[in-house]
DNA sequence: GCAGTTCATCGAAGCGCTTAGACAATGGAG
DNA sequence: CTCCATTGTCTAAGCGCTTCGATGAACTGC
């Protein structure tokens, strides 16, 4: 493995010079760039990432703090995971990832032994016992999701009233009065997870603002959960001629085989957005209207 | 951030004994190593890790180089990524994230820069470019999942042989005759991972060795194909009283409810077993019998 | 024609740690 | 009572890099 000294020796220079010459912190002749480029390529030269660290008191390295709880979509958080990876690579930055087992242990370890320069939170819930954890660490973090308390975070996530208000005003405009809302499984609503709460307060507002019958019910993700949820929300909205599902992707398929079992016709007799979609819905027949909650973007 | 100097003032030693009791690599007097615990613990002190990197050579990082490809089963992948991650914990190691997208040329970077002393390598293939590039790395790895050149390789893989084995042995000793495997999604058997067909290979030979007649067939993970593939088995074994899945989760769940709708009753019928579990199938009804694949093992 | 800039480069300090070597003190073995 | 091994500690030399300050050289403006 090559090392700075070797490059320096090669292009004739000296150290500092090839230092320059590759952070661009000083003009260098172009003449004497093209020579060092030129020793680094035939050395194979890469800088120690260890002495780089040391020296420059950065590491380009992000922490990742991605808990996985029983109830959490694998393939939504490998989503947001492998954006958040992709993302930093855009930027020369490598993803340490920390799991739920060590979440603030973690957190608090890697940032005393300087090994990252900065965090990435997932699934943030409302009382999120990491928040307090970054708040004494005071180190430059973004969470992805909403706490209960904001001051002085930076917080990043879909837009899920939008989202909400989106699906809502569109069915109406269809002509929708009665809309059910199939949201997540219960336990993600008593955990904190905001997402699933702020979405389905957002549809009930947005329902009483334009003034038509809307009703929530959580679902789980087996067929008897759905069928049960669906009768639910027809129980309580006679009239139901609309759903919007912000759930996750199993649910999808599960209520569209329902669906055809009962020979409800869709969207003739029931028209269904998808609201919740970090997957494709390609593969799903008939189509279902989407709303697209992309990862990437958070990430 | 305190720093090691700052330790050893506090403990009125020298540093080298501060790092020589917290490293135990030479006879440190139990008194004094006492002091330095207090002044450890009062400074909130932990080593800082560019520092122990360049000059300990070693950076106490892994990194773990997990494709996600299309077919990819998420919870699959997601369950070895954090067993990795856990295993690797327990050894003080953290896990740097490597996506599909750079998986040689990450390789190589994380390699020369010496940020870490290892890789873990997932779903690897029969001709996976990213063993050529550890290869020539001579970098300390480990493989899940056996490339098709094994020489000078640390590979680990679930006992697909013994399972599909294990899986024929128990049918038949009840008596089956005519047993059919589902497969994974034509794709996989045809980009080379691994695991896919040596678990077919396995099963049909065992078959074979057992005297009994045996089918093969892959399998999409939607309605139309799981009773493409189950129709697909019936045809080729009129007398088809068992099936083996191995195959993702998703077509669990499809295959019994279309056998339900079809009245065909399980296990009276038509036993099923199933061994490709790195995910809990506890929820399914009825409970189908296991052979249980667990990710943490190979993690 | 000379002070003041800007450009290109070098030397050297220092980041926080590990570890080899040195050395004093202690304790047996002969 | 000496000799040697063991124990406990310290000093100092790096590890490979970044960055500050210094030094010429070439250029500008008056």
């Amino acid at each position: 493995m090559a090392n700075i000294t070797d490059v320096a020796r090669v292009a004739g220079v000296s150290i500092s010079t090839v230092s320059y010459a590759l952070s661009g912190k000083r003009p260098i002749a172009e003449a004497t760039k093209t020579r060092i480029a030129q020793a680094v390529k035939e050395l194979d030269y890469l800088p120690n990432a260890g002495a780089r660290m040391l020296a420059g008191a950065r590491t380009n390295i992000l922490a990742l703090t991605a808990p996985m709880h029983a109830d959490t979509h694998p393939p939504a958080l490998m989503a947001f995971v492998l954006s958040v990876v992709t993302a930093a690579r855009a930027y020369n930055y490598d993803v340490l990832l920390l799991t739920e087992g060590e979440a603030t242990s973690g957190l608090r370890r890697v940032a005393s032994s300087s090994l990252v320069d900065g965090i990435v939170m997932l699934d943030v819930t409302t009382d999120d016992e990491r928040v307090d954890v970054i708040r004494e660490l005071a180190m430059p973090t973004a969470l992805i999701g909403v706490p209960s308390d904001t001051a002085e975070l930076t917080c990043v996530d879909l837009n899920f009233e939008a989202a909400a208000e989106l699906a809502i005003n569109r069915l109406v405009e269809q002509g929708h009065t009665s809309i059910g809302l199939m949201g997540h499984a219960q336990i993600l609503y008593e955990r904190g997870s905001n997402y699933a709460p702020r979405f389905r307060d957002a549809f009930n507002e947005a329902g009483n603002a334009a003034g038509i019958s809307t009703a929530f019910h959580t679902t789980d993700a087996t067929r008897p959960g759905v069928e049960q949820s669906l009768d639910a929300l027809r129980a309580e909205l006679p009239n139901l001629t609309a759903v919007v599902l912000n759930c996750n992707e199993n649910i999808h398929g599960i209520l569209l085989e329902v669906l055809r079992e009962r020979d409800v016709a869709v969207p003739e007799q029931l028209s269904i957005v998808s609201a919740c979609s970090s997957f494709s819905t390609d593969h799903f027949l008939p189509p279902l209207d989407v709303i697209p909650l992309p990862a990437q973007e958070s990430g």
